[in-house]
DNA sequence: TAATTATGAAACCAATCAGTTGCAAATATA
DNA sequence: TATATTTGCAACTGATTGGTTTCATAATTA
């Protein structure tokens, strides 16, 4: 049962659940609320959010608030550095095309006064 | 059988895949051997991944090209948008705090005198 | 033409998954 | 103290997963 953030935002209710508790800490019970599905199986998403580190437990009396743990948001972020480079350098290579292109038809123009 | 990229990426032998083909085509068979796996069994992912369109394919003679949909990746930037402006507006507000207490400090030393 | 190579697809399997129902423990309230 | 509330956990279920083996098809090469 060894998990990693990329299974843990694999399923849609998790993922959900991510967003929901992002701005403010809430308890199981509040978190069900809004997904159309029992108790029980948003704390079996709870916990393992909580396996992964990607939230964090603050008990209150019988209630449990759930908050994110933001540093593990950037695991993610990490990983598609890779790939953030290449689309920039794309990107770079498309502005290299454009500005090339750009002064080929200024060469034309002169070419034609 | 709704796939979507979270779910394609929560595989590791699929990000390993993804990563290979990132920077050049390649086919299925030398794709699996840079996976303790059957060729079989990349042929599944890859099948997953032309499904999710991550990856493209070009077909060469007998030989299947395999490479990666760059701007696909950028959906998973796209989701992690939030959570970004979140973890920079924490740091903004540390730097505020940091100042707040360098300038605290100051007022401390200024009384001291 | 016959053999080889590259590939995808089907059938099957064990493991895992997300969900449910039922229950126990702890805390709060009447 | 008795009852209600909040929560986690265990047992079960049907669906899905990642993998293997086997086979069919198409293109290349001897």
């Amino acid at each position: 049962m060894r998990r990693d953030i990329f299974q843990a935002i694999s399923d849609p209710t998790r993922r959900g659940i991510i967003t929901l508790i992002a701005m403010q800490a809430m308890t199981p019970n509040a978190i069900a609320e809004n997904f159309n599905t029992t108790r029980q199986a948003v704390s079996k998403h709870l916990r393992i959010l909580t396996e992964c580190e990607i939230v964090k437990q603050e008990q209150q009396g019988r209630e449990i608030f759930y908050s994110l743990e933001i540093e593990k948001m950037k695991e993610i972020d990490k990983w598609l550095t890779q790939f953030r480079e290449i689309w920039e350098t794309r990107f770079n290579q498309l502005d290299k095309v454009l500005s090339t292109m750009s002064a080929d038809r200024q060469a034309i123009k002169e070419q034609k006064k």
